[in-house]
DNA sequence: TGTACACTTTACCCTAAGGGCAAAGTCAAC
DNA sequence: GTTGACTTTGCCCTTAGGGTAAAGTGTACA
């Protein structure tokens, strides 16, 4: 039997470690010295070790490899595989991840070697107040959490595209969403996909039109919720209130980086000053 | 002037965040109501919000955020951006490491289709005990940590095989390395580099041949240290004991996936059971 | 004016995977 | 018998906040 110190060098693990993974109970010495509470590990206990190691070197949380451990003999390949393969895909979504930030790390030092701040595009986000004209949409009403988004977008607005062709429907305009949660969760937000048509079927509503916030962001998502942020801004400086869902054109095909934010805005200087913490969706809704 | 809640929404970062952001000393409130303690923010303080966002989508840690924050107007940008440039080095690290652990990861959910466990490797690990010949070598003696390795192999080696070329030396074998530190310890190891070569000059030395516990690896160095266990379980059943340094062949390039790795051990069936938790590096070295 | 409810405050405990340190007990070698 | 290496348990620490509670505060509405 190996001391831990000893168990502990040939897995090149600590201690403190072994000490641990006992407590969880994730790997136990097969002998405790009732006498003294000395740990002693079996040479067979290495492979057990060399498993946990591998299996950490996937990224497996401690908890995760005690399941895995824990199978039972006549699915535990099976289960190991499937385990594998849950996690490769989530690795690679965070290299997928990494690569998209490296990206945006990029251009920030691209501009700020010609001078130009990190977020000088804030400066350069132009609000304007519209009067639009009402419009009407083909629309899909849906509750999408956050993870949803990614994938949403083209669902939704794929479905819609579809219906279009197979109805013979007359295009308007781009696809907009339109944000009816009155504030943003990550769990879960009232959605509206919809596209401007010509004619009216069922499955479309009148857009209403008014005074608009309007926004155009010539850049990359990461960006938009500064666009939010400054249109909220704009409009305490400038005394207005939000009284609609704020809504958003894809000027360009939603996978692509041109984007145009608008918000529903009544025209009320008299109003209190701040923005109202809730908008109420109860008056009208502008388009930019 | 915003209550904590509005400011939260507008810059999509929970209240509680901005509590602790203002507990660390990240983002002060502009003002602070000293009768009910209540924080407000003005909207000047949106763009240093966004900044920290930003700077944490690009995963700097908060102490990080905070020195970049206060630096010095005049050195913000130069800093900043070799700042970013570091981060940026650290996430293209971290990529390739899980570029690396995805095609790990696949290799092992191949050999699970066949029906191959994922540690069989172990079982084939032969260990052979041979008789080794004493055998002359260039050497570069050198302390190591752990993160030297990955550029410490083609460094010195390719000194060593420089200094070959330019005296006309014979070379004799493949590169190796022989680890004289008592025990792994990532802050640093004793590690000789060395090529076996036929003249005695000045910078060589005799490796003493002599009884060597033997295991060839084939694959990647992620299975080194188990080979390494495999090792040290087999001298234990044969109750051998390591007597000095370890060392690795490197069969083909070491940077490249074949590896050979060999200890010294003196054959005494009469000595204690147990791998010398630190082998003594002073009888004799073995060749595989 | 009273009440309900939304909002804010501080305070305390929790996370994952151990690292560091201290005090006390134990083992093996000399 | 002594020394030094080893082991034990126990406690506090790490990141970036999340969750909850109790108490105080602000505002809208009847």
């Amino acid at each position: 039997m190996l001391s831990i110190g000893e168990f502990s060098k040939i897995c090149e693990v600590s201690a403190k470690t072994l000490r641990y993974y006992d407590e969880i109970g994730l790997i136990h010495p097969d002998e405790i010295n009732p006498e003294n509470g000395y740990r002693y590990y079996s040479i067979r206990q290495l492979k057990k070790m060399l498993f946990i190691n591998r299996l950490k070197s996937y990224h497996f949380s401690l908890e995760e490899i005690k399941a895995i451990l824990e199978l039972e003999e006549d699915q535990a390949e099976e289960k190991l595989c499937s385990a594998l393969n849950r996690k490769r895909r989530e690795i690679q979504e965070k290299l997928n991840a990494f690569e998209y930030t490296l990206k945006q790390m990029s251009h920030d030092i691209l501009n700020l070697k010609k001078g130009i701040p990190v977020l000088s595009y804030l400066d350069n986000i132009e609000v304007q107040l519209v009067e639009t004209q009402p419009m009407n949409i083909l629309y899909m009403r849906q509750m999408m959490s956050s993870d949803d988004y990614a994938l949403g977008y083209g669902k939704y607005f794929s479905r819609l595209y579809k219906k279009i062709a197979a109805e013979k429907l007359t295009l308007l305009g781009t696809p907009m969403t339109i944000y009816h949660s009155p504030e943003y969760n990550p769990a879960g937000n009232d959605t509206e996909f919809a596209i401007p048509i010509e004619e009216t079927v069922k499955g479309t509503r009148v857009l209403p039109g008014g005074l608009c916030a309007k926004s155009v962001l010539k850049g990359s998502y990461s960006e938009l919720t500064s666009v939010y942020a400054k249109l909220r801004e704009w409009v305490e400086n400038e005394e207005y209130e939000l009284v609609k869902s704020p809504y958003e054109v894809y000027v360009i095909d939603p996978n692509q980086a041109y984007r145009c934010r608008g918000f529903g805005y009544r025209g009320v200087f008299s109003c209190n000053e701040k923005i109202g913490a809730r908008p109420r969706p109860d008056i009208l809704l502008n388009a930019p």
